[in-house]
DNA sequence: GATGAATGAGCTTTCATTCAT
DNA sequence: AATGAATGAAAGCTCATTCAT
């Protein structure tokens, strides 16, 4: 049991090291030795674990989206009202962009446009359904409790990631004239205005 | 002047080839000799046009910016209430995502995720401003006519450029049930009730 | 007594697996790992038996030339005419490349096409002694019989080799257009007309 | 003219010299750099040639064949009997294997077992066609003036490919005590013998 | 302006072999 | 004896860029 452990934490530490390279200098200027060297550990080992660039690009994604669905999850499972869920779905998703940016990052900068990469593997976001399922799930709960208007998911779905995710995006470009967390308020307002039954 | 004329066409026609190449197969994928072959052109030459392919990236980005800003002012210069604006906006958006989808794609897929090639020479979203200039002048004018809600620019601006991208994207990835125009009534609804007074 | 005949037989073992993949898939494409793997083995472990993958194949090129040195043992033990002795060489090299393919092909791919491994330790053919030497029986027998022509042993033993084993790696490309058994007939009587006194 | 013919010199320059290399050290052995380097050219510039080192292979072998039938060629036009064009054949390929052993050995040692290498494009000998055809012609030729038995080509060719063969490969592991021009009084009568009517 | 052969650093991936357990 | 994770040198190939013509 103890290597079978040892060998599911190498895995996962490899993964943390290579989000965080592929997230801050991309994935094409990360190499395999970049990220060999950051975990002391050998190339050839390193494909023990994954047996290419690509699949370990799909590993984290997914890793990523199981993370940030069950940040979500939590949000699901309290028994307050669809505006203040969204509050804290900006609050967890601008908290994690602020705490552990790489996530965020690596979808907007790896996931987004390397679809060559994802293409065999990730087809129809199958790789990041654990993100989809819970926004799914919120969404559904609102609707049912009339407290959302009823229309098309995608339509709801597409305003919560490409808004957070853009907003995201923004910060890192540097180009936001204030914080993060300044900008709560107003997006959960809007992303409210906008689903609200 | 004729020949500064034709070198400015021929500049186009480069612009116009490698956007297609890069938002189709992607800015690592699309090599220098392949942009050059589809224009029946020499490498050697095309480097008399652009100084490297990073500087060729940052001219396209200039060049679509520009296009779409245009198609936006088209729209502000009407004489219309904000609300049917934002509907004009999204259907500009989405008439583009379908018919000239290098555009859109080249923002999602190169510009976004490319921090490297865009870093220096487009500090700040200078090589969008084309665009962004436009759409904060739609929002200006709205709440100066108090018919949008006051608050910042980019809380706005994000809403539009993040969620306008991101259906593209998700019909990019084939997961949209329905096409993009389909749409329209949906988003435009929701960016207006996030953003009216 | 015991253990080490286990270890003789597990030797063996190796040497059978070893043989059937470097005949099928070629020397360099056949790694430790993959010897290991269809052997149920480490690849460690392996290495107990035989000191590098060079030393490997020098120990099978040794087995195999033993097997088919003492299949025409049998043959030179006979009380027949060398023109019948020839036939029956011919049928058993041809009933071992349809049988047992891998001997034949080891020495066609393996044996003959990779010098550098088999030039230390393998001088003069001394790995492949075992045919050699029961070749050369029988043609000193038909001399002295006066049924072959007395000539330099190695214009004949170049004629078994090359032309039997041409015949086989025709087979191999399937370029042959019957079967090799339909060719003992042919081959033998060109050999001994070839041969005889 | 003169930058196409410039460019066909220099891509049979790196025949020759890949050719010299892969027959020496063997074709796993020698690798792309060490072609480029004794041609003192880039790694790079030598791809502008041959797209793979496998192409350039079948490339070789094409070639290699190709001067060996056009050898053939010479002899198949001559008036004289099947008996002195055998002799004329051995001569030629003990001559070639003396004087410019890369081609033979190249067979031998490249062609041979590198199946992987030369299974897509070179599908039934088709690389191989240039010697073959000559041989066939050979073949045919005697047949007709009733100077060879007639029987299955493919038994006919492979004694040749293979006795010539297989006296060059045992030259080259030295073992032969004597000159391979030496050989050729024998080898010719033996295969003489064997094909007569 | 136009050409495209030439450069060479840099990439991903492989694999024989070792060694701590 | 047996394991298999770990090593790291080396391979084939790519491609932005230059420069002689």
């Amino acid at each position: 049991m103890k290597i079978a452990e040892k060998k599911a934490r190498k895995r996962e530490s490899i993964i943390l090291t290579a989000l965080q390279l592929f997230s801050t200098k991309g994935f094409h200027k990360t190499t395999i030795p970049d990220i060999a060297d950051k975990l002391h550990m050998s190339v050839g080992n390193l494909y023990n674990y994954f047996s290419s660039k690509d699949m370990l690009a799909k590993e984290i994604i997914k890793f990523t989206s199981e993370v940030l669905g069950n940040e979500i999850k939590t949000v699901n499972m309290m028994d307050i009202s669809s505006e203040e869920k969204i509050r804290k779905i900006v609050e967890i998703y601008f908290g994690m962009a602020s705490e552990k940016p790489e996530m965020i990052e690596y979808f907007l900068r790896v996931y987004l446009s390397h679809r060559e990469v994802f293409a065999d593997g990730c087809e129809g976001m199958t790789c990041v359904s654990g993100f989809i399922t819970e926004i799914m799930i919120f969404f559904d709960d609102g609707v049912s409790k009339e407290e959302l208007r009823d229309q098309d998911f995608f339509s709801a779905f597409g305003l919560f990631m490409g808004y957070l995710g853009g907003m995201v995006f923004l910060k890192g470009e540097e180009i936001l004239p204030r914080e993060l967390d300044e900008y709560v308020d107003d997006i959960s307002r809007n992303i409210y205005y906008a689903l609200k039954a």
